[in-house]
DNA sequence: CTGAAAGCGCTTACAG
DNA sequence: CTGAAAGCGCTTACAG
C-alpha cells in the first residue's frame, strides 16, 4: 500500500470538524506578534506598521479564513454589534417588509440583527430584559403594539428606539398617520362624498387612536358632521371585518365611502359590498391603509395610504445607531405618508350622495 | 439647601448608565465564591451545594438583575447559542410565517435567532461564511433559492439544515411538493376537467421543477396528454402573471382549469379571467400553491395547496438543534402538504369541457 | 516601528 | 461541601 493511497482518507477524517484560525495562528504564519494582527484588523495599524507587514498579515488571514472571534471581541469591548428587532408578529407583511430594510441597513454598518417576537408582557421579560442583562445585544428597535412599561423604558434608555409609538424617555420614529388619514378623507371629500364611514382596528394602540381622531377632525374641518352609524371596529380577521362592514352598509342611508385603518380591513369591506350587491367604486368608494401586498391583489385595486416600510426600517436603524454612539438625536423623527390613488375610489353615483 | 433636596438629582445622574452585575457581584452579595454562582446557573449545583446556599445565590442574582454574560459564555464554551436564519426575502409572507415558528421554537430551547437576507453569491460570503468564521452563530437554517455552492455546503457541514432544497452533504427538510401538486391536479381531474393548464414560476429552483414534473406525471397517469399551449411561466409580479395567464386563456380551445405554482400567480389568473370575461369557477377553475394570506383575500376564495409554514419553522429548528448536538439525523425529513378546497374550483361547465 | 502583558466574565477540572 | 486558578480570543495601554 503506497503512501499516496492513504492520504485521501486521512484528509477526509481531519476535515471533519476543523477548528478555526485565531489571531495567534495568523501571527505565526505572517511572522509577527499577535497584537500586530489585532491592530491591523481594528484598522489602527496605519502609521504604526509598514504597508508590507500589513499586507503580509491580511494575506495570512485570507489563507486561513480568519475573522476575529465575535464573542471575544464582545467580551473585551463590551459591545456585541448585535441589535434586537422586537416585533409583535413577524408574519404580518407590514413588519416583514420593515425587517428587510432594517437588516440591510444594520449589515451595512457592521451590525447583525436578532429577531424577537413580543406578544405580551412576559415576552418583554423573557426576550428584551433578558437580552439586556445578558449583554447579548447592544440595542433595541421596538415595533410596539404591546408597548413597554415605564420601568422597561427606563431600563433600555440609551439603547433603544421606538417605532410608531410615543415616549418621553426614548427617541421614537413617528409615522405621520394623521397626515395620511387626512389625505385619505380629503380625497373622498374632494370627489364629492359626504357620507364617509370609518372601519377601525379593534386594537388598543396609539397609532389607531390617531387614525380615528384624524378622521373625525378632517370631516369637521370640511363642515361634515360625523355619524356614529357609519363607524365600526373590527379585528384583522377578514370575516370579522366583513361583518363589521355589513353592519355599516345595512343602515337606512348607507355611506358612499368607507376609510379603513388597514388594507386587511378594506378586504372585509370588499366582501361585504359584494354580499350587499354593491359595486366598487360605483356604489361605494373604499380607502385602505398600509399599501401592503393585498392592495394590488383585490379587484378593483385599492386606493390606500402607503407606509414606506423599507424606509422605516432603514431610518429606525440609523436612529438607533446614533443613539448607541451616544450622539444627540431628536426625541421625535417624523416619516411622511402618501396616499396612493388606485381604482377603488370614484365620485359618488347620482346626486343621492349629496 | 438641605441634603434631601440634593438627593434626587444625584440619583438621576447615577441611573444614567448603570453597569451590569457580574457573577462576582452576585457572589459577594450572597457571601459565596464566584464559582458557586456559575455552578448554580449552569444547573450543576445539586448534590454539591446545600439547597439553602443555592437559594441565597438566586435571591442575590434576582436582586441585582444578574444574567450570565453571553459573550463570556460563548467565548468559554465555544458556542453562542445563536442560529442564523438565511432567507432570500424576508418580506415574502411565506418566509415571514416560517420565521415566526422558527423563532418561537429556538427560544424554547434557549437559542436566539439572527436574520440574514441571502440574495446572491456575495451575500453567502458576507453573511453566512462571515458568521461562520467569526464564530457568531452555532448553526444555520438555510431557506434556499440562491442555494449554497458545494464549497459552502462543505464549510457549514455539521452546522446547517436546508429547507426545501436537496443535498448530499447536509440534512434537509423536504416539503412533499410532489404530493401536493398531485393532489391539486387529481382534484381537478376528479371534478371532470381534462384541459388543465399550468402557470409556472419563472425561478430556477428545484422546488419549481418538481411542481412541473408532478403536474405532467399526474396528467399522464390519468391518460390525459399534456398540451404545451396550456403552459406558461411568469415572475411573481401580478401584472406579469396576468399577461402569462392571458396568453393561455386566449388560445382557441382554452383550458377549463389552471394550476399555479404559487398563490400570487393565481392572482394573475384571476385578473386575466376577469379581462377575458370568464367567471371563476363557472368558466375556469383555479388552484394555487402556498395557502398564503392572499388565498382568502381574493374572490372567490382560492383552492390551494397549503404549506404548513409554522410547522416547517419548528421542525427545521428541531432538526438543526439535533445536528448541533451531534445527534444522528436522517438526511431527508419530509413534511406532507394538503390541498385546501375552497371556492375557486368546480366541475367544468357544460360538456364542452370533455 | 513591534512585542509582552493585563483583563473582559465566564466555566470547569482540580485541590482542599 | 467549597474555593483558587487556568484559559477561551481578543483589544489596547505600555514598555522597549
Amino acid at each position: 500500500m503506497t503512501k499516496g493511497k492513504m492520504l485521501p482518507k486521512i484528509l477526509a477524517r481531519e476535515a471533519g470538524r476543523q477548528s478555526f484560525a485565531t489571531s495567534v495562528d495568523v501571527a505565526c504564519r505572517a511572522g509577527v506578534s499577535q497584537s500586530a494582527v489585532s491592530l491591523v484588523f481594528a484598522g489602527k495599524a496605519t502609521g504604526r506598521m509598514t504597508r508590507k507587514t500589513q499586507e503580509t498579515i491580511f494575506e495570512a488571514a485570507r489563507e486561513l479564513g480568519y475573522r476575529p472571534n465575535r464573542a471575544a471581541q464582545a467580551l473585551r469591548l463590551g459591545s456585541s454589534h448585535f441589535i434586537l428587532l422586537a416585533v409583535p408578529d413577524v408574519s404580518n407583511p407590514y413588519f416583514a417588509s420593515v425587517l428587510q430594510g432594517a437588516e440591510a441597513t444594520a449589515r451595512q454598518h457592521g451590525y447583525s440583527v436578532m429577531l424577537g417576537s413580543i406578544r405580551d408582557q412576559e415576552d418583554w421579560q423573557n426576550v428584551v430584559m433578558d437580552a439586556l442583562s445578558s449583554r447579548s445585544v447592544d440595542g433595541f428597535l421596538v415595533f410596539a403594539m404591546s408597548p413597554p412599561s415605564v420601568k422597561e423604558r427606563i431600563a433600555i434608555q440609551g439603547r433603544a428606539v421606538l417605532v410608531d409609538e410615543m415616549s418621553e424617555e426614548l427617541p421614537f420614529l413617528w409615522l405621520d398617520i394623521q397626515g395620511g388619514m387626512r389625505a385619505a378623507v380629503d380625497h373622498l371629500i374632494n370627489l364629492g362624498h359626504t357620507r364617509i364611514g370609518h372601519l377601525a382596528a379593534a386594537v388598543d394602540a396609539e397609532t389607531f387612536r390617531v387614525r380615528y381622531r384624524a378622521y373625525l377632525e378632517t370631516l369637521r374641518k370640511a363642515g361634515i358632521s360625523a355619524n356614529s352609524i357609519y363607524q365600526a371596529r373590527s379585528s384583522f380577521e377578514v370575516t370579522d371585518a366583513s361583518k363589521a362592514a355589513s353592519s355599516i352598509l345595512r343602515c337606512s342611508a348607507p355611506p358612499s365611502a368607507i376609510v379603513c385603518d388597514s388594507d386587511v380591513l378594506a378586504v372585509g369591506v370588499y366582501k361585504a359590498a359584494r354580499e350587499e350587491g354593491l359595486s366598487i367604486p360605483r356604489d361605494l368608494s373604499v380607502v385602505g391603509f398600509d399599501d401592503s401586498s393585498v392592495a394590488r391583489v383585490v379587484h378593483p385595486e385599492l386606493t390606500t395610504v402607503a407606509i414606506p416600510t423599507s424606509v422605516i426600517g432603514q431610518r429606525a436603524v440609523q436612529l438607533l445607531l446614533s443613539v448607541l454612539a451616544a450622539r444627540q438625536v431628536p426625541l421625535q423623527t417624523v416619516v411622511p405618508l402618501e396616499l396612493v390613488v388606485r381604482a377603488s375610489t370614484a365620485e359618488p353615483s347620482g346626486m343621492g350622495a349629496r
